[in-house]
DNA sequence: AAAAGAATCCTACTACGGTAGGGTATATTG
DNA sequence: CAATATACCCTACCGTAGTAGGATTCTTTT
């Protein structure tokens, strides 16, 4: 027995929660809408009023807590509806969400009117998992080759460029020549829209390939 | 010759930069927010309309772009406050922040009364830099300069580096010659016992200066 | 069968990074 | 005072990285 109109935000980010909150009220008709910074908050809020129609639950991937609370809140509160928005766009996380139960997926870049729509789909109850549509541009800590656009050779290439090893060393291993690796860096430079293989270690810094 | 009461939010999640525009309005007292995802939507908004009073800029790391942004921003809008907005608490971040003149500094994690007392401060042409009154964790993961054996400038520019920079703009960054860059870079490399500047970002990878 | 993509090789060229070997100025320290 | 360290400047040199414009083979797609 959810309330109509009532939404609650939920993300670790304050003025996040309470920016998305205002745009909830002013463009997806929503009487009244609540913020949590946590979980306990969440629950607290849950308690005094009534069960949401919606929640907006951030991924927040540091704790990886996001996949357990969104089951939680399945469990507790099943006539509500769950989008989770993102900033990352890996489809593999959408694709966490829609198995753990979540009604929708949005990421984080997207526009305001894709916002929009998203929420109001779900408000006839139907669900919200694009394609990653927008530039994508994988921030999880894993990333493959094929994510990247890059051939598998390229791929390998890749990998050393990252352990940062020079081309020599890279010809050596693949036993190839040195100007055959210079090749496949280039289409990996042009394809990843830098210039220098630093630029490549750096745009790729904390994040493992394959 | 600023127009009171106008603010615009710049940042690459539209639906943040929305929300935060929305808080703006709400909580603050501004008349009109416009927002912005990227540098060419805010000159475009600069052009048509008048200087705002305020711009709530988002500090995104990766392209190293914002200070240049930041740069820019105070010598066309001189008259412009500028408020960053960071996901990292860094206290290096927030000093970069000061030095490249911006006006105030706080976290996204910040709550939103933090967030307004720091826009009231910045209206009253304060400035706003706390000392990261959040969970501050001094991770080991942190390194600095001199537990490297490096002299203060090394360090600065240890610090380009492994932003990626190349030596011209490194060079530009402190005013002095690429030459001297290179000096400082030699120093650098024989004390870290590697042969080049891959080799030092691969090195500290996943590592933080200070 | 023809076209397209991927991997390999080549030469030649440019730009950047780093070393070597000079020099000057300043501040700190023995 | 002399010595040391740091920061800054210069020219010259060399090696690596990356681009450009060729070419060959093989596989996959149309």
């Amino acid at each position: 027995m959810s309330i109509q109109n009532t939404a609650i935000v939920i993300d670790d980010h304050p003025l996040v929660a309470r920016g998305v909150a205002a745009f909830l009220q002013s463009h997806c008709a929503f009487n009244s809408v609540f913020t949590a910074d946590n979980q306990a908050q969440l629950w607290q809020l849950v308690d005094i009023n009534h069960p949401p129609m919606l929640i907006v639950l951030d991924f927040w991937l540091q704790s990886g807590v996001s996949l357990d609370l969104l089951s939680q809140i399945k469990q507790s509160l099943p006539s509500t509806i769950i989008l989770v928005v993102s900033a990352d766009d890996d489809i593999a996380v959408q694709h966490k969400v829609q198995l753990a139960g979540g009604h929708g997926f949005i990421h984080k870049q997207a526009n305001t009117d894709v916002f929009i729509q998203a929420v109001s789909s779900l408000m006839r109850h139907q669900t919200w998992f694009k394609p990653s549509s927008y530039h994508h541009q994988p921030k999880e800590l894993t990333i493959t080759a094929i994510e990247l656009g890059l051939t598998v050779r390229q791929g390998e290439v890749l990998g050393m460029i990252m352990q940062g090893l020079p081309n020599k060393r890279i010809a050596n291993a693949l036993a190839v020549s040195e100007q055959t690796i210079k090749e496949h860096i280039s289409g990996i430079l042009s394809r990843m829209g830098v210039k220098n293989r630093i630029e490549v270690i750096t745009k790729l810094r904390g994040k493992r390939l394959e």
